[in-house]
RNA sequence: GGGAGGUUAGCUCAGCUGGUUCAGAGCAUCUGCCUUACAAGCAGAGGGUCGGGGGUUCGAAUCCCUCACCUCCCA
């Protein structure tokens, strides 16, 4: 027997053992169709958050429903090796001891950073593993396992040859702490109250002044021009005169360009080509010199004479100062603008002017464009498709490059006459560059972005070390045909470029098919306030901590029954005690469907046994209507589900199943089934009840599954008694039959559903505690009295009745009060318990109502265009309902006439 | 500035292609119940002129326009 209550934590551990010895999670190319999802790799430093809940959550109730439909389902797990975060990492680590990666040198970093790495990193993939994750483990992929490096290498060579990796000084988003090049992906905006400070740049001739607008005074060390726009007047006869720069008293030409806006400041700007983008276009196009007041680490050059070595921020303080001594500084206003600060570090982007190396974007965005255009992906919601296109019609050049150790190390060589080269080694590079044996190269220190590994993902998974397709080893060659297109990948909008995106271009272009074809974007998750969960804000409660109070099953459910396609999620997030209070929703589930359970078990003891017995979601000939019913309701269910899976509304799978196993089959059929267990014939009967129940019951518990995946598979065992080595991902999905839903059915349950309710509206409005039984009459009209007099037994245990009539025809008895419900007469003899005029008024003022609504349908009735024009069955359906309510008036005045 | 999404009960949200008893659920509130699966439960109740305005239609929470506010993405 079942215990009183599910206990989560006992039971997710043994069955997820159990799952890795069984390697039910395992998959191989069958005969089977194939069934596939790749995991977006989670960061080798990462921790379970929130997002990877309900992302991981999503992934596995895919894989686990395709898995019960019998495909050959394989979830691709595996590790990013996250270039700037890791390394930021293990220099914390080495600071602590006093010590900087140089003072290591570039080897020992690296042996140290796979040291932290085997250490501490990849924690976050057994945190996935408490959540239920069915992934097929073996195939877990590092992104700096050897065929992804070879795989990294190769592409780089190949699109290098090809002319879509190039090399050039431009300026990039240059992130200070990193000491890394960052791509503009990797950059935030945010706004950003500054100043605006208008400067006096004197002409050089001595005739006056300039006044010029700035938010970043420090970097007049680099000025080699001002700029007005040509079609201004006030400045038009100024244009190639020279003026003197303030402090660094340089003369530097006055420019026309168009970007200077001659409504912004003074429309005169200063023109900084090595630390502005803008600035860097205007000096390509002017054939500027650019020079560079800003070092690596964001402090100022030697160019700057006495500010040389500050901050830049600090400096621009002090710079300010210094002019105002000058008395140069015309204006000081507040300036609200947008700045872009480094998505890791969180410091402010330094626009830098530097060698990187980067990728020609358009000719791989094309294709990709087209394949999601033309349907070939799918993007859910499918309002994503337009920030695609937005992004691949304007695509700009991928920066790879970034100056850091840990990564993929970039395969180029230069050779002493300033030549260089995309290869394999060093020889391989002097073949190419028809060097003699022995010429020392040099190999380009830095390394690349670490999504210049991701982007290959759907083929690196599948053992790809960059060969061409048709040399592909075999191994990987099988893998790739089997599993790709995968079918489904889920993951944030918010790496739609950084990611998406380029696995399809990296895809096509060398793997000649699509990744995937369905894209799932997950909702993003916030707090009560609307707010992102981060730690800062203490609003990120540990996902582990949540399950361990509530359940994995418990918070996978909540997330999907919370989680509805396209919208934010709202948690109510109680930050002083960490705790996730809605999580109960899912806990009290768990626990509804353990009790169910535990129902059956009781009920069946001795009389049925459902590990050897046949149990059936099919009618038999002795099916009364409330079977019927339930055998319908689960097979619309069922139904339902199927479709909302397919369409990725995922919370009306969970919200449909949830109301079918907690309204349908809780509430009511398990009554029914205890009211027809006690008015069987015998034990045959009974067994063939149980049967259904037990059926039905079983087939829920599939649809669950997917979900929650550890009471479900606890339950089958428990009750179905079936081999541990077994698991119900394993069996056979549910199967919806059409011929078993009968709306009539569901239609007359419900009208009895109604009546029922209607006495216990009345039985609590006057107080009777369900221990006390009445006399109950229900005067049925004869259409369906059959149906109630089948019924009976059930009825009158529902409506806790001493004696029940059921029949047409009938009068009211005397000392009842009385109802009318969808034609159904029912009255409750409650002897001297009421009060007369108080119930007369209440019949009566229902009477009225009704009368009220009458009005308006009877209107609707009277109307020629509703007539001509509506369908016919609605038609019917609303006279249906005049003269229902006709009759229900009538019985009302009625029974209140007849009230004493 | 361009684009996307949202605004339905105190809170969080359902309500798909307009029409099955004047809009549903969970939580919260109130009232009764330890009714032999479950008090993590059962039975009931109160609570909304579906953001404002206009339009299409016999009929609009649902379609169109417009305004307001909120969120996000891009520049």
């Amino acid at each position: 027997m079942l215990p009183k209550s599910y206990n989560p934590s006992e039971s997710e551990n043994r069955w997820y053992s159990l799952w890795l010895a069984s390697k039910m999670m395992a998959s191989q190319p069958s005969d089977r169709q194939p069934y596939s999802i790749l995991m977006p790799p989670p960061n080798v430093t990462g921790i379970l958050h929130f997002g990877h809940v309900l992302n991981h959550t999503i992934q596995d109730v895919y894989i686990r429903w395709n898995r019960l439909q019998g495909r050959e389902t394989c979830w691709f797990p595996g590790l990013d090796h996250a270039g700037i975060a890791t390394q930021t990492k293990v220099e914390q680590e080495l600071k602590k001891e006093g010590k900087t990666r140089h003072d290591l040198g570039r080897d020992a970093f690296i042996e140290r950073t796979y040291e932290w790495k085997e250490k501490y990193g990849g924690i976050i993939l057994e945190q996935l593993r408490r959540l239920g994750n069915s992934s097929d483990w073996d195939r877990t992929l590092f992104t700096m396992d050897p065929s992804a490096v070879d795989a990294v290498r190769e592409v780089f060579i190949q699109l290098f040859d090809d002319g879509l990796i190039y090399r050039g000084k431009r300026i990039i988003n240059w992130s200070p702490l990193a000491q890394s090049a960052l791509s503009d992906e990797e950059v935030v905006f945010k706004e950003v109250r500054e100043h605006l400070y208008t400067l006096k740049y004197k002409l050089s001739d001595g005739s006056g002044e300039l006044l010029v607008a700035t938010v970043r005074p420090e970097t007049i060390f680099a000025d080699v021009a001002v700029a007005v726009n040509p079609r201004d007047e006030r400045y038009a006869h100024l244009i190639g005169q020279t003026v003197v720069v303030p402090l660094s008293g340089q003369h530097v030409p006055i420019i026309a360009d168009d970007y200077a806006d001659p409504t912004f400041g003074t429309g005169v700007v200063k023109i900084t080509p090595a630390h502005d983008p803008n600035d860097y276009e205007i000096g390509l196009r002017h054939n500027l010199p650019m020079p560079q007041c800003i070092n690596a680490d964001a402090t100022l050059n030697e160019r700057a004479g006495a500010f040389a070595g500050m901050d830049r921020f600090v400096a621009r303080k002090a710079v300010v100062l210094a002019l105002q001594e000058a008395e140069l500084v015309a204006a000081i206003e507040d300036y609200t603008h947008n700045v872009g600060f480094s998505e890791r570090g969180g410091e402010a982007v330094e626009p830098y002017l530097s060698d990187q190396w980067f990728v020609r974007m358009q000719p791989l965005a094309e294709p990709a464009l087209k394949a999601v255009q033309n349907g070939e992906i799918r993007f859910y919601p499918e309002h994503w498709v337009k920030t695609y296109e937005h992004w691949m019609t304007n695509v700009r050049d991928w920066c790879i490059s970034r100056q850091l150790w840990w990564g993929h190390r970039i395969p180029v060589y230069y050779a002493p006459d300033g030549r260089w080269t995309a290869a394999r080694s060093e020889e391989e590079a002097r073949i190419k560059l028809a060097l003699p044996e022995g010429t020392q190269l040099v190999q380009d220190p830095d390394v690349l972005d670490t999504w210049f590994s991701s982007w290959l993902w759907p083929m690196t998974t599948m053992g790809w070390a960059g060969e061409k397709i048709e040399e592909m080893p075999e191994q990987s060659r099988r893998l790739f045909d089997y599993y790709v297109p995968t079918n489904l990948l889920v993951t944030g909008p918010d790496i739609i470029f950084f990611w998406v995106a380029r696995m399809i271009m990296a895809t096509v272009r060398f793997g000649g098919r699509v990744p995937f074809r369905d894209v799932y974007f997950t909702s993003i998750i916030r707090d009560a306030k609307g707010r992102k969960l981060s730690k800062s804000l203490g609003n990120s409660p540990d996902p582990l901590d949540v399950m361990s109070k509530y359940g994995s099953d418990a918070v996978r459910f909540t997330m999907i029954y919370l989680a509805p396609l396209g919208t934010d999620v709202r948690l109510d997030i109680d930050v002083k005690t960490q705790d996730i209070p809605s999580m109960e929703l899912g806990r009290n589930f768990a626990n509804k469907v353990w009790n169910a359970a535990r129902f059956l078990q009781m009920k069946s003891d001795g009389l049925f046994d459902p590990s050897t017995m046949s149990v059936g979601t099919t009618p038999s000939s002795d099916s009364d209507e409330s079977e019927r019913w339930i055998i319908s309701r689960y097979h619309s269910t069922v139904a339902a589900i199927t479709e909302a899976l397919a369409e990725y509304r995922i919370t009306e799978y969970a919200r449909t199943l949830y109301d079918f196993i907690w309204r349908d089959f809780c509430d009511w059929y398990v009554e029914v089934v205890k009211v027809r267990l006690n008015v069987a014939a015998n034990d045959e009967q009974r067994r063939a009840i149980l049967s259904v129940a037990f059926g039905i019951f079983e087939g829920a518990l599939k649809l669950l599954h997917p979900v929650m995946p550890f009471v479900t598979e606890e339950l089958w065992h428990g009750v179905f008694g079936t081999d541990e080595t077994s698991s119900i991902n394993v069996t056979s999905a549910p199967v919806s039959n059409s011929t078993y839903i009968d709306h009539n059915v569901e239609q007359r349950f419900e009208l009895l559903q109604s009546v029922v309710e209607s006495v216990r509206r009345q039985r609590s409005d006057l107080n009777i505690p369900p221990s006390e039984r009445l006399p109950i009459t229900m005067n049925v009209p004869s259409d369906i009295a059959d149906i109630f007099e089948q019924q009976q037994a059930i009825i009158s245990a529902f409506c806790r009745a001493s004696t029940f009539d059921v029949g047409t025809g009938l009068n009211k008895p005397s000392g009842s009060v009385a109802d009318v419900t969808r034609g159904v007469e029912t009255f409750l003899v409650v002897e001297g318990r009421i009060d007369l005029e108080k119930e007369k008024a209440r019949l009566l003022k229902e009477a009225e109502r009704l009368k009220g609504l009458m009005k308006g349908l009877q209107g609707k009735l009277d109307n020629p265009g509703f007539l001509a024009k509506a369908a016919p069955d609605v038609i019917e359906g609303e006279r249906k309902k005049l003269s229902d309510w006709t009759a229900a008036v009538e019985s009302l005045e009625r029974n209140a006439a007849t009230m004493g």
